[in-house]
DNA sequence: TTGAAAGCGCTAACAC
DNA sequence: GTGTTAGCGCTTTCAA
């Protein structure tokens, strides 16, 4: 364990470089190069060669010295806040599976939520001359978008949405997903409807919230309350504290809750039902938002709405090469979601007087 | 939605360099590298002219081209096979968080657990010239190993071991931790065990069933089953399914599972509950591995073996940036892990006769 | 098609 | 302490 198994002092085990392929070929330096850059045009015999004396020195060309001429890392800078959310570790997932079958790769940062922390990372972000930015759950101040625009590398941001129209965007139809979300539960007879909204500083917190709130307008109802959770498992989990532990003369009782995102809505059931010893749905019903994989495991078995992330990566990678590829015009995309409907609503339009 | 918003034809946007601050501050452009440069020595005149300068332009230094001199580019690549399970999320958030501190960061490379895709993978992974490799539940094959080692690039295995001598490894104890679950199941008076096994192809499946044995021999007791689970939430039901869905002589059923890890241990759970409609913990105990958050929560609840991810992860960091700096000795480091006793185990020593 | 030569943006000797 | 010089490993004109 205190000997090296294998030669004494490997230090600096010296890469193999295009010169040495080169010497050992028979040609020049640059006839290698050709033979690795794809555009390029060598003889067959030349490339024959070339090949054989890379294979047999195992050479592969330095991508960061390439860099360094043509301007392009092939790096995807990724900025995300948590990975707690599962959301974002299946995006993640994603994302990176398919840029890396496009021949690039995710640098990732975490940042704190705070400004600061992004601000930092960003810049950091900057120094290693990343094709692009994408940001999961993550705000852009001015300053930041400006600052990349400056450096000309294009940022999308991914489930979160900006006023800014310099910056290219990919969410959901967050609005109309509030609004599906009410309407299921108007439909289903729920009367006294509450809202544990998602973060109200995010454009998806917002944008939710706003849904919900029309559909009830339009049902001629008034949400019995309206909550920031935060994105929160424990601000989630005391917002129903607030909401369920005051006694309650018979009837004034929330009978369903919205939530947020899927995250705070497990929460949301697990005080529900092993704090306050509630039944879901047969005393309150719950939806959630993202559909994550723990939605649909009979556990929690959730109705929820289903933002599409396969879509939602798929639009984005195209986003970013394009923007990359030289279209310089921001979009911002927005893709249909869908209810799924499973066992955390009840139906109480036939059964009104059963109150059990 | 059309035409930019910036200026009309931004294509390349002529990246600052040390050169044009060196100009603006009157001093030549190793100069301005030295402020720059950590160890460097320049006078404060200097160094305040050139910040000033470089404040001005919006100078920041190109890491690659550093990188292509110094032969660090301060990049550790993190190969991952998948994010399902909540571990290496949280895993990566940490490593990535910890590495940043550090002024390192993390390219992410997902693997597909084939040998040839991750052997591709690692190809792409030397051609960045990253100075480390961390793999988390990923194998190295022979091959692999020898040509990091012969690029000189360090590999730590994250949560994973090998019997080779040349890598690193940062695990938990699995074999104590596998003999910690069958002692606590034997302990609660349980008799009838079955284990679910996490994936026999890695250790940390192999040793975590192999302590699980031991344990169980020591007490003179034979497993009632042991079924590799393969990790997989989909198999971990199957394998429930064929051990409780047969129908049993009063007594043959197992009274307790040892689930190779928590994600399948939640499978485990609930093809058990809403499937068979056994009672967790009542009609069977379950036992899982991690400590995944979701392992606490009131769901679940699930008795579990802590893997210590915040000290796994620091370890990994500390030993991948001490192959970087030199040290060349592989070590093998094992973190204990501890039980966390949840509600997934009932203790049958006091109701033997009460079978409900 | 191919080689020679000029650099990409930077660090690291080396003299001054 | 500072400027000068020589590259890091590669791509890309430019002639040949």
């Amino acid at each position: 364990m205190t000997d090296a198994t294998h030669s004494p002092d490997a230090k600096a085990p010296d890469r193999v470089t295009a010169q040495d392929v080169a010497r050992l070929a028979g040609v020049s330096q640059s006839a290698v190069s050709r033979v690795f850059t794809p555009g390029a045009s060598a003889s067959k015999a030349t490339t024959a060669k070339v090949r054989a004396a890379a294979e047999q020195l195992g050479y592969r060309p330095n991508v960061l010295a390439r860099s360094l001429i043509t301007g392009r890392t092939r790096i995807i800078g990724l900025v995300v806040a948590y990975l707690e959310n599962q959301f974002y570790p299946v995006a993640l997932e994603l994302l990176s599976r398919a840029l890396q079958a496009k021949g690039y790769h995710v640098l990732v940062f975490m940042a704190s939520n705070a400004t600061e922390g992004v601000s930092e990372v960003m810049a950091e972000l900057l120094d290693y001359q990343v094709d692009g930015i994408i940001t999961a759950s993550v705000a852009m101040t001015n300053d930041l978008t400006t600052r990349c625009d400056a450096a000309g590398i294009p940022v999308v941001m991914f489930n979160r949405g900006q006023a800014d129209p310099r910056l290219s965007e990919v969410t959901s139809d967050n609005i109309a997903g509030g609004h599906a979300a009410a309407c299921h539960l108007i439909a289903t007879g729920h009367r006294r409807i509450a809202h544990v909204m998602g973060w109200q500083g995010a454009s998806t917190g917002r944008d939710r919230a706003q849904g919900f709130s029309n559909a009830l307008a339009d049902a001629g109802l008034a949400p019995v309350a309206m909550i920031d959770g935060m994105f929160s498992r424990d601000t989630a989990a005391q917002a129903t504290r607030d909401l369920f532990g005051a006694p309650f003369d018979s009837g004034d009782r929330p009978d369903a809750v919205f939530v947020g995102n899927d995250h705070m809505a497990f929460a949301v059931m697990d005080v529900l039902r092993f704090e306050l010893g509630l039944d879901v749905p047969g005393e309150v019903s719950v939806v959630g938002y993202d559909d994550v994989p723990l939605a649909s495991w009979p556990a929690y078995d959730l109705t929820t709405i289903r933002q599409p992330v396969r879509r939602m990566v798929d639009a984005t990678v195209d986003l970013i090469l394009g923007q990359i590829e030289g279209d310089h015009d921001p979009h911002t995309i927005r893709i249909d979601g869908t209810l799924i409907q499973r066992g955390s609503v009840r139906d109480r339009n036939n059964h009104k007087d059963k109150d059990r």
